[in-house]
DNA sequence: CATGAATGAGGCTTCATTCAT
DNA sequence: CATGAATGAAGCCTCATTCAT
């Protein structure tokens, strides 16, 4: 209910905080300023500011997730799937500049008590895992070459991350046709060699 | 010649701080305690925390292309620069691993008066630049198909840096042979398709 | 009705917080959550938090002197009365530990908006005029020494809080005991000298 | 060197903090101010709240102990060194008022972690014990008459903890003659019956 | 009669920086 | 050149209280 409502604009206001003026710039007071409410409000829902970055990540996470997945699993190719995986980011990135931005800020710079990253490379093991697998199979039905599938995995991923934040830099910068690009890479840098194939595109 | 001295030992002292607690959890009190002197030194010798900062990622900048940048120079094709750097930088990380944790605690948190990030993108400007007309080169001399080289740029320098991260993270993980990893990912995937050439490795 | 009954069952569970954490940890708050009800219903009952307390006093106050007034009165001589008082304070306490203790939190640490002691020594008046009246009729009946009446019964209510508190810290001290001790104690000390002992002063 | 006189001063100030608006009333920001000195002075100078409460308690606590232990020590009677202790305290507290009620306020207040009292009667363990074995040796020597020795020390402890309070409430009390009396008191209460009188139990 | 939501003051602490010595 | 002391702002959090529903 209100509840409810409270949460996610607390959150919403986070994040364009975040996205906004960075980790270390962004206080509760300064969420709490943007979302035209009292400072107290905030420790009021949310148990500290550490519980507020990580319904933040959850929620962002899920979204995102959720506009993936189901593109991906549309498609059957390792190629086909990784392209559909580029391009759907990057069409979900659209509009979500500030989600994308706060995500980064958290997942570089929250700590727990032990000064860990509260998510680090172990957050993205699961990603790193499910892409194993997809690209473990591709090189198992011959599509693709030998390699490295943790490491490509993980340069993935880097690839994408990297598309987001320099679109976040430069807005005007065509994130679409650098999805393609990306595509296209992969496509050739990981098939199997024997004649010459095209890219879709 | 003290001054000297005493700058770099503190600049030490600020990359081991930064690696081992991250950007937020860095004061200078906890610099100076590291490097067991008095808070007032800190101050003394630099203008203030931004500044330390700053010479710090000098430093360290120069430091990483020092050791990179003639690697790089002595190959003359495309793929064998761009695998040289991958080498190299795998190489010098090894070693450095404080340095780099610490390059980008800053790159990714420093901001200015604005909140904007001291080093975004655009510090980045001149190696994609560099990166970018070695590309070319390679597209006008037929050995590299047709690409966007911003695209790649791009990516080659996440790729180098998503590497540095993971083996920051899992210091067991084989960087040398990541790179190599990397060096036929670009390789197969930027070069001209006529006929099947084989990777060096 | 209602109304009577959620005051009882707030004063209850003001009882047991004031006990367990003390008086700076007791918070309206922590108060409502014992009781299982909502914050606001306590400022709804109450005027305030200070009305709670002072309800609080009131009540095991008041619950104490019917105990303990109607043993001492049966009682002629002043040893008996303060033996009587003794014993019976020592019988009521059992079971109503958590009580007691607040009672002493909420007594020694209340204050006014002049920073004075609510319930201070002045609080402790009437008992110790009744106290005293008891002691020099004692005096003029021939039963006890000259003493001065006034410091007389306030080191009993010191004594007897002080066995209280003891028996607070270590449940298991035989309390019944220790009350029979202070009774020979105040017997010993106060009884007219029949063979003329002299105090060396 | 400063240092020590800075402490000294913010402990000064505590003290007359804490006996004048109690407990609870007492903030470092209130310190502070009566010290005429900047908020976060004090925790340049101790680790927190906590340990200014736990150095002012050793403080206070040494000199009281500095001044009472010799004046008993000096008696050889169990009466007289009794009495002695309740005379010296009794002197030394005319002078050192504030002292003895913020010794009080931090004795019944301060608690740890886990809500339990930092100087709980665990802590008059020593003072019970070293008072125990003073009144055993009367015993033994025949000068007491039979009781219970710790129910003894904690009375003691309790009637002069009473006068202290007592004549904090009210300064005009006379409480050198108060020292005197409770000397009688015990003297009487507690010496052997060399005309055997009996209790009523 | 009860509640959950909101407020704003105040508490403790950390911090970058300044300054006298 | 170095230090320790001091500052005051800002951060997070807790709390008693108010209020609309």
């Amino acid at each position: 209910m209100i509840e409810d409502v409270r949460r996610a604009q607390i959150i919403e206001s986070a994040i364009e905080t975040f996205a906004e003026v960075g980790y270390s710039g962004t206080s509760l007071a300064r969420i709490a300023e943007r979302a035209g409410i009292s400072k107290g409000v905030i420790s009021y829902h949310f148990a500290g500011k550490d519980e507020l970055m990580e319904q933040l990540v959850d929620q962002v996470y899920r979204e995102i997730t959720g506009f993936v997945a189901p593109r991906v699993e549309r498609e059957s190719t390792a190629a086909g799937r990784l392209r559909a995986r580029l391009r759907s980011v990057a069409e979900y990135v659209q509009g979500h500049r500030s989600q994308l931005l706060a995500l980064a800020e958290v997942f570089n710079n929250l700590r727990d008590a032990n000064d860990q990253l509260r998510y680090g490379e172990t957050f993205n093991e699961p990603i790193y895992q499910s892409q194993e697998a997809m690209l473990r199979a591709g090189q198992d039905s011959g599509e693709l070459r030998d390699f490295d599938a943790r490491v490509m995995a993980v340069t993935v991923q880097a690839a994408i991350d990297a598309m987001i934040a320099y679109w976040g830099a430069y807005p005007e910068h065509d994130i679409a046709a650098h999805a393609e690009q990306l595509a296209d890479l992969f496509e050739n840098g990981i098939r199997a060699h024997h004649a010459g194939q095209e890219t879709d595109r």
